[in-house]
DNA sequence: TTGAAAGCGCTAACAA
DNA sequence: TTGTTAGCGCTTTCAA
């Protein structure tokens, strides 16, 4: 049985009040019992009831990440990178983190609901943000603090840390086309995802700039898995008039289209151009290395937590909402 | 403010006992009033405060898992996957998931004992076991629930799941073999990990059926990330005799070598052949897709998830360990 | 400086 | 069938 306040409180004959104010270190108590009493705890090997506490506060020093999770294999580097961001962040800070897996969809919101209502968290992490975004919706509607990664469509009256996609690709595109390409197919991401239409207008803007524009043929869709991207890709390249790059919305599709290219004997880089977002790890140690868009994924996460962890304490946010400005990460998947 | 058990026994003018038990379904309590408390309830909007059951019944139905990551850039498809596993189990069953992140080392069993002190769950699920694991001896200590991902060395009286990596490894290095390699180079991860003795064991002894030894040239160390791969790969590609084969002791590894191998402007599965062990989702895009060793990630996250569950509910299992057998996948990075 | 007592929201033994 | 009461482990007001 694990020691409670009232053991110590026995075995010192002290009160439960006067261990627990020992144990907080308040000062209405004599040194000497104070002391006393911290040594008979350490003995005893006590250990606060976190459950108690918390009914007792009112808190639940926890927050919430509701992984979405696509299909079973859901197998995304990403989101071990920035939920290392997240947890070391949350742990250095004294908070839990309890986490969910859900697939996108009716039952997500009941998740949320169910963890608001039942209050077991402080607040919430918002990940891969929606145009209409019902999470965000609710959240806002019941006031339960959160921080997304992303933004959605309209009103963006909430906190949030974002990237700027349309500049990122901006800056891929005019590379691309400072390379002499005038032949470039997109792999987009599902549009349902605000990154994802920002993406999209950076590669439309970029392309309008040299007056050029986004053949209908040469967009296609991918559902951010490296096996979608390995798809589009052979499509696109099966095309009459096949593209001379490809651009990936993200960079686990610009991986299945490399594989796309090299299954064609083609090489990637010199017989045609693929280029991806996010610069995961995997990027670099690629080949050959993929030229990509930066996104500091760890950072974002601690950034994040580190607001959410503010708000929920009621302190003051400098900046509630933050877009990085992208980096672009020039290796040899374009050529050079 | 949130509606309790007490609002509603106000409005309906009976006592908080009576809702209490209406809204549990219980049979003592007469079908109107039950009907009347229900009604009244969700009309409130009525959810019962986790915290407070959880205090009183003296459980929290909350598992454990403690995330070992590498470094603050640590990305790996792996985890993602062996998450969804654990996270859709627990959700179904109602249970909550917390997650720590926590490089290994000295802090980490703090971080264990802090959640088994503060009893804030009920059981753990330990991945990566190394060979004298001291959280698996700390947990049996304080006699805390949990479900290994894998083996120690020695005495093995606790539940886990595993695979057998002896076989495993075997089944590859004979494919290799059967190809006519007899230059074999293998990077294995680092020792503490019993997999990793395993897997290590499983060459020597396929090397040993053929009267083959693993040479010391040969044999090579990384961390499991695909740079470490690519760096081991590079270092045995560049010794006068390199090998004619590289075997990987995860597939992370494995892509990192084909990209040394790639660098060198030799051809995988033709000039120099590569395999893996995992068979995360990205080897069957890779290219060229990978040879490798198949485990069942998602499932075996379920797999511990599920026996964990029954132990914390005193039910019996009926194998508390499971030695999966291993499956070889054979692509084309061995050639064909 | 200390302790008694109330209460966080809930469940359950017991009595009526 | 229903209510009273105690109690899970803790914090905090109030009074001594």
């Amino acid at each position: 049985m694990p020691v409670t306040i009232k053991d110590i409180a026995k075995r010192t004959g002290k009160s439960i009040t006067t261990v627990s104010r020992a144990l907080h270190g308040y000062q209405d108590v004599s040194p000497e019992t104070r002391a006393m009493i911290v040594r008979v705890a350490e003995e005893m090997g006590y250990t606060p009831n976190l459950l108690a506490q918390r009914l007792q506060k009112q808190r639940t020093d926890t927050l919430g990440f509701i992984l979405p999770t696509f299909g079973p294999r859901f197998s995304d580097p990403f989101f071990s990178e920035f939920l290392a961001g997240i947890g070391n962040t949350a742990g250095e800070y004294g908070y839990d983190l309890l986490v969910s897996t859900q697939p996108p969809g009716e039952k997500e919101l009941e998740v949320y609901r169910q963890k608001v209502m039942g209050r077991q968290v402080d607040g919430f992490v918002v990940v891969r943000t929606r145009c209409q975004d019902p999470r965000i919706q609710y959240l806002r509607k019941v006031q339960t603090p959160f921080v997304a990664f992303g933004r959605t469509e309209g009103d963006l009256d909430y906190p949030f840390v974002d990237e700027d996609g349309v500049a990122g690709m901006k800056m891929l595109v005019r590379h691309l086309l400072s390379l002499g390409h005038q032949h470039i197919a997109y792999i987009s991401p599902p549009l349902e995802f605000t990154f994802a239409r920002d993406r999209m207008r950076g590669v439309r803007e970029a392309l309008a700039e040299a007056n050029l524009t986004l053949a209908e043929d040469y967009l296609a869709f991918g559902d951010l898995t490296q096996r979608s991207g390995l798809a589009q890709a052979q499509k696109l390249l099966s095309l009459s008039k096949p593209p001379t790059a490809i651009i990936a919305g993200n960079d686990l599709m610009a991986f299945g289209a490399m594989s796309a290219v090299q299954q064609r004997g083609l090489r990637v880089g010199r017989d045609i151009a693929i280029a991806g977002f996010d610069d995961i790890p995997m990027a670099e140690t690629a080949h050959p290395p993929l030229t990509t868009v930066h996104q500091p994924i760890y950072k974002i996460g601690r950034m994040i937590t580190d607001m959410l962890i503010k708000i929920v304490r009621g302190e003051p946010l400098e900046t509630q909402q933050v877009v990085l400005q992208p980096q672009l990460i020039i290796r040899q998947s374009c050529g050079e």
